[in-house]
DNA sequence: TCTGGGGTCCTATGCCTT
DNA sequence: TCTGAAGGCATAGGACCC
């Protein structure tokens, strides 16, 4: 059996341990740049704010309504949520780390086990080591698990946050109950292409033919298809593979349409994403550039477009990704565009330790030595006080955070004060 | 004025090699 | 030496997840 644990609300959840004034109140918590709402109190879900939902667009509300309103500060919630894992990870020695809210328990030789209620104690404990409420989902496949786990939020009197799918009675009412959108695996796309054929709910969607969905769908949605059925064709992934791609993407505050003021933006993404894969220590040997108009300004000419840049050799190098990233901006930039968004994705990545040398071409050998010696002072005095020529010395531009709240947990200045 | 960021997997296509 | 089939690989795009 899976059990799919899903923390309530987790980022609003993770604000209120600490302020414990926001509870029974209505909170949202802002993506990246103050943007969009991405994570709601259930006060704030009744209040008719949708998840995505503009922060310009909804002002009024908040004002109207006292919502709390915080920017995201994923290092408190990176923190609570490696809490979190650990203690699940002590009632199983199969768990899988979906995500910074989510963990896939297996049960195996649990057979004399009432898990209902294993679960119950496995919620109250993260709830009195963490302050943080989860719902938890048992079933016979992941998929399920993830049925489960929605009707145990949908249902909490009735569930107390915890349900098992253990019958075909009730996993066949599950599905009945499900709408097609709703189904994990199922997105947009998908969903809309369904109702169109009247396929409604999740049951309505197994009762489709293998071949099908195999052939609109591809293998992917009939594995879901077979999940679904109850038979298990997604096993726990307990080990993290190593990463394939590493980004830095943002959307800038206003537009921008100046080639140099976008290489420099760009050198930095670059930049950004050599530090990430020194710190993991990982060679890239390519380089995705991209940029684009706004798509929200219908009006304006649109514009995307973005570049794959190889690398002769494996590194990580601030100085030749930069170098690459800005070569690439030259040949995909269109002069008469207001530019919105741009990033840098670092592909093709493999140990600094051990990767393969180039027959004709290498790294300048001391670049490795340049890059420990600025590692290691941005370590002590801070990041960003080493910046190549390229990029702007003097920083105008960050990430909007104006309602950021403390990192409670995780900076020893910012520690809770108790009076 | 203001609409996130960071990932994964699958498939089709075209080119190259065996 | 030529040819077609089949497989490997890179790339782009689509779809999904949180």
């Amino acid at each position: 059996m899976f059990a799919l644990i899903d923390c309530n609300n987790f980022y609003v959840s993770c604000e209120r341990v600490f302020n414990p004034k926001l509870n029974n109140r209505p909170v949202v918590v802002l993506s990246n740049n103050d943007g969009c709402a991405i994570s709601r109190s259930n006060e704030a879900k009744a209040l008719g704010i949708p998840m995505g939902a503009p922060a310009f667009k909804y002002e009024k509300i908040f004002t109207k309504h006292n919502v709390e309103v915080f920017s995201s500060n994923f290092t408190l919630y990176g923190d609570m949520s490696s809490r979190v894992m650990s203690i699940l990870s002590k009632y199983t020695p199969n768990i899988e780390i979906y995500s910074i809210d989510e963990a896939f328990l297996k049960f195996e030789g649990f057979e004399n086990y009432d898990l209902e209620s294993y679960c119950q104690s496995i919620k109250n404990m993260v709830f009195k080591w963490t302050g943080i409420p989860i719902s938890i989902g048992i079933a016979p496949t992941k998929a399920l698990a993830k049925v489960s786990n929605r009707i145990a939020k949908k249902f909490p009197e009735k569930t107390k946050g915890v349900y098992l799918i253990n019958s075909d009675e009730k996993r066949i009412k599950a599905l009945k109950w499900l709408k097609i959108e709703d189904v994990w695996g199922i997105g947009f796309r998908h969903a809309e292409r369904l109702k169109n054929i009247k396929i409604n709910t999740a049951h309505n969607f197994i009762n489709l033919e293998d071949n099908w969905v195999r052939r609109n769908m591809s293998v992917v949605g009939l594995r879901l298809k077979k999940e679904l059925e109850g038979k298990s064709v997604l096993d726990l992934e307990e080990i993290r593979s190593p990463k394939k791609a590493i980004a830095t993407t943002r959307s800038f505050e206003g537009t921008i349409n100046d080639f140099e003021e976008i290489k420099e933006r760009i050198s930095t993404f670059a930049i950004c994403c050599a530090e990430k894969l020194r710190s993991q220590n990982s060679n890239c040997n390519s380089i995705y550039v991209f940029v684009r108009s706004n798509k929200f300004q219908k009006n304006k000419i649109q514009y995307r477009n973005g570049i794959m840049m190889t690398i002769p050799f494996s590194t990580n190098s601030n100085i030749i990704i930069s170098k690459y990233a800005v070569e690439g901006l030259k040949r995909i930039f269109r002069k008469g565009i207001d530019y919105k968004k741009a990033g840098t994705i670092v592909m093709g990545l493999d140990s600094s330790e051990n990767h393969q040398l180039n027959l004709f071409e290498n790294e300048n050998p001391r670049h490795k030595y340049l890059m420990k010696t600025i590692d290691f002072i941005q370590k002590k005095e801070g990041q960003s006080k080493i910046k190549l020529a390229s990029q702007d010395l003097r920083k105008r531009w960050k990430m909007k955070q104006e309602k950021l709240s403390h990192s409670y947990t995780c900076k020893i200045n910012e520690i809770i004060n108790v009076k």
